[in-house]
DNA sequence: GACTTATTTTCCATATGGGTAAAATATTCT
DNA sequence: AGAATATTTTACCCATATGGAAAATAAGTC
């Protein structure tokens, strides 16, 4: 009973919640890129990208890897397991909500 | 070219970004509740609550209806659609990240 | 070694968001 | 009508997040 449930899912909805980082990771899944290129695709100046890649980082969304030929560049990818967590959520959620339906349902045909 | 794609998730995750919209969204799930009960499950003050459900509301998360009995109370019930948006795009991260290991993995046997 | 390039860190200013308390609304009860 | 109940709105405070500029790191290039 240490930490509790869910505050993985904080991290990766709060990093998915900014526009800008949700664009990061959809310049990501498409394929690994360079911290500067994500900046000049999203318009922003190097040192902001470089605390949303950190952020990105920080909830595991992303992880990041120096190429052999430049030790300079960092290149960004993504990371499959929060969004694996993110998507057992919704499926919780969905199944909980179409019981609920279900239930309802069975009411509107007369229960006791 | 009005609307950018992707600003209704971008509110859906926002939304759902915050610990005690999450415990909301996770007490709805199970059923449809008074906006007081939330309010006292999740230990905060009404005032407090009110703002969180407007939020979720405005997200198009939860939807507000008056029961016939009593016109002051509010009870609030999840709402599908997001929820689904979100899911197609987690499936679409997923599709496009496979498709990124594939071309990893035909890279890795020798491709040109 | 001097210079340039890639990225991060620090500092600062501003904006946004959440919480509380108090007041306002709306509605039911007596 | 007057008191009580359910919820929201407003005013105010504080913490955190974000963006830019400048400085700091680190690592190639000539």
């Amino acid at each position: 009973m240490g930490v509790k449930p869910g505050a993985a899912l904080d991290r990766t909805l709060a990093a998915l919640a900014d526009p800008h980082r949700r664009q990061v990771v959809d310049l990501l899944r498409e394929r690994p890129r360079r911290a500067g290129e994500l900046a000049a695709a999203t318009g922003l100046r190097p040192p902001a990208m470089s605390r949303h890649l950190r952020t990105l980082r920080q909830s595991g969304l992303i992880q990041e890897s120096h190429p052999a030929f430049d030790a300079r560049v960092r290149i960004y990818s993504l990371r499959p397991e929060p969004m694996a967590s993110l998507k057992l959520w919704l499926e919780e959620t969905e199944k909980l909500w179409s019981a609920q339906l279900l239930a309802f349902k069975a009411h509107l045909e007369g229960d006791e």
